[in-house]
Order: structure tokens, then C-alpha cells, then sequence
DNA sequence: TCCGCTGACTTGTTTCAAGCAAGTTAATTG
DNA sequence: CAATTAACTTGCTTGAAACAAGTCAGCGGA
């Protein structure tokens, strides 16, 4: 997780990557829809190319005109751009306009994005969730993630 | 998800996320997993707090230790996390380390978090996807961020 | 041909947030 | 009762974001 933040986690990338994924492939649009500081766009850009999470591309016949493309690794940040709307749609609507409404044209349905185990299909739950770190990480493998929610609160210091 | 990324889009607060989902509650535990800054932590935490992710709970018998807790609202941050993890397992692997496994006890294999369409099941691909977005206040949080994310859709991906 | 305009930046300069160090308070253990 | 731990707060330094202005290349028109 820290690797993909050290990518995508800085202020604006988020809501480049959305702009590119719409279509906002040019420079000035990507600033004008975001109200973005140009050279903090130039930063971002570059560093996603740098990363390999967007091409930029020559426009023919211009020496200086470019166009941002995601590349396959910019394209697989839907999954956590769309999470990120469907946590704000569900958790900070406030008074802001309503929620997004995602049309899955290959179902024909409007629907919220998941995360789904890949497996089995079925919805990710925390409770159900059980990770293992690789080597590096000090933490114990097989923690459970609720581990202590609801019937176990570690309510006091005593053990450790 | 500008309204996301106000609560959730701040340098370290993924990876608090991630101890509190982890098991790690107490202010030092934190501290000490991520190597933060103390005063950033407490600034992180009380916004979280705000924002109704994480509630501050009072350890009894003591006036001045307290133990961090998800909310259902921070519990349902899980799909964006798992979505991070996967992503920098699938491109930034480089030489640190193995990626995380998740084992889904529902099912009992070792998977990979996607994002699928709650309707159908189907892992969601970017060109299957169109988005719809409502008339919206334009200054409810007061931040161009969300004033622009409220604009005009361009339903497509980019074209070749 | 000269003028102005657009696109894509770069170069300063100021403002604000993160990082670091040290100090504080309350309770606890030795 | 001195030392230690937990959970901070305060002050200072550094670095990144915001803002403003300038650059440069290629049009498009008069």
C-alpha cells in the first residue's frame, strides 16, 4: 500500500487520473477543470509518466503539443477511484448534489462498485478477510482484521 | 470523490486506516508502526474523529488514554485500501518483498480484492462504465476540488 | 510581416503543511 | 519517590503547494 501511495497518493493525482479516465487528455483542460496550479500539474504529470501510470504523446504536426494517455497501469486505478466515489457518494453526501450514478452497460444496470473477492465473486467483508505480509513487516501473519471489534474490545492496557 | 479525498486524501491517513483495521489502536502503536510525526498523527486522528471514521474511546481508569476505533463509516473504507494494496502488488512490487496474500475465509482461497458491479457480480472494466452525475451545489465544502467535480461528464474514455 | 492568441510549460515568491525536538501532564511501576 | 509510559502540545525548520508572472513555439488574421 505504501508503494501504490508513493505513487498515487499525492494531493492532485487522484483527481488526474479521474480527468484522464473522462477524457481530459490536454494540459490546459486538466487545469481548467481542476482549478490545479500549472506547475504543480506539470509536476504530477511528469512524475506519473516517470511512473509509467500515463504516455504523453506528440500531437502530429506540433513540436510542442502533447497528450496525456493512461497507460494499462493508469486504466487498473479505476478500481480505486471508483471506490473512492462510492465511499464519498455513501459517507459525504452533505447537501452537495446527489451521488454518482455508475451505468454498467454490460449488465445495462446503474450500480455502486464493490470490492469482490476474485475467486468466489462474493462481496468483501472485513470480518471475513485474513492477510498475510510478506517477509519485512514485523506483524504477525494471519491477523484477522476485525479481530477485535464488537465482541472483544481491548478496552484496557492489562495485556500486550 | 473530491469529498473523499477532503477526509480521506491527506498524506498519512491511508496507512492509519490501515493499523486501525490492522489491530493497532493505541496512539503509540501508530506512531510507532508508521514512523509519523506525533503532532501530524494527533491532527490526522482528530480529523478522522471529526469526520466520524474513527471514535475516540476513553480507557477506563484512566483520564488521559484513549483507544482508537473504526466507525462503520471507517470499517467501509476497506474497499478503498484493499483497491491500493492490489494495485501496488500488480505494478510497484519491485524488489520489496512478496505481495500481500488475502485469504477470504467465506471461500477459503487466497484471492486478490477487484471491483466488481454490485448488480451483476462482474469485475468492472473502464470501458463498461458510464458516469451520471446530478446537479450539484458548487460550493458546499467551499474547495474548487468539489465545485468542478460537479461539471459537465464526458461518458467515454479517451480514444486511441 | 507584424500582432495577438493559444498551449504548455518554467521561474520566482509567498504561504502553509510536514518533520523534528523538546516539554507537559497524568498515571504506574519499581 | 524517581523513573517510565502514554498521549499529547508547543516552537522551530524545511519542503511542498499556491499564486503570479514570464517564456517560447506555432498558428491565424489584417
Amino acid at each position: 500500500m505504501a508503494r501504490a501511495l508513493e505513487v498515487l497518493g499525492e494531493k492532485w493525482t487522484p483527481l488526474i487520473l479521474r480527468d484522464l479516465l473522462i477524457g481530459f487528455t490536454r494540459f490546459d483542460e486538466i487545469r481548467e477543470d481542476l482549478g490545479i496550479a500549472t506547475n504543480v500539474l506539470a509536476r504530477r504529470l511528469d512524475k506519473l509518466v516517470e511512473h509509467d501510470v500515463v504516455e504523453r504523446l506528440s500531437i502530429e504536426g506540433y513540436s510542442n503539443r502533447f497528450e496525456y494517455q493512461l497507460t494499462a497501469k493508469g486504466y487498473d486505478t479505476l478500481g480505486i477511484l471508483v471506490s473512492l466515489v462510492a465511499w464519498g457518494d455513501r459517507w459525504e453526501i452533505g447537501d452537495s448534489g446527489p451521488p454518482t450514478e455508475f451505468l454498467h452497460t454490460t449488465c445495462g444496470q446503474f450500480t455502486v462498485p464493490i470490492s469482490a473477492c476474485a475467486e468466489c465473486g462474493q462481496p468483501l467483508q472485513p470480518e471475513d478477510l485474513t492477510y498475510h505480509r510478506g517477509p519485512g513487516s514485523r506483524s504477525a501473519l494471519g491477523t484477522k482484521l476485525l479481530a477485535n471489534y464488537l465482541g472483544n474490545p481491548r478496552t484496557r492496557p492489562a495485556e500486550k
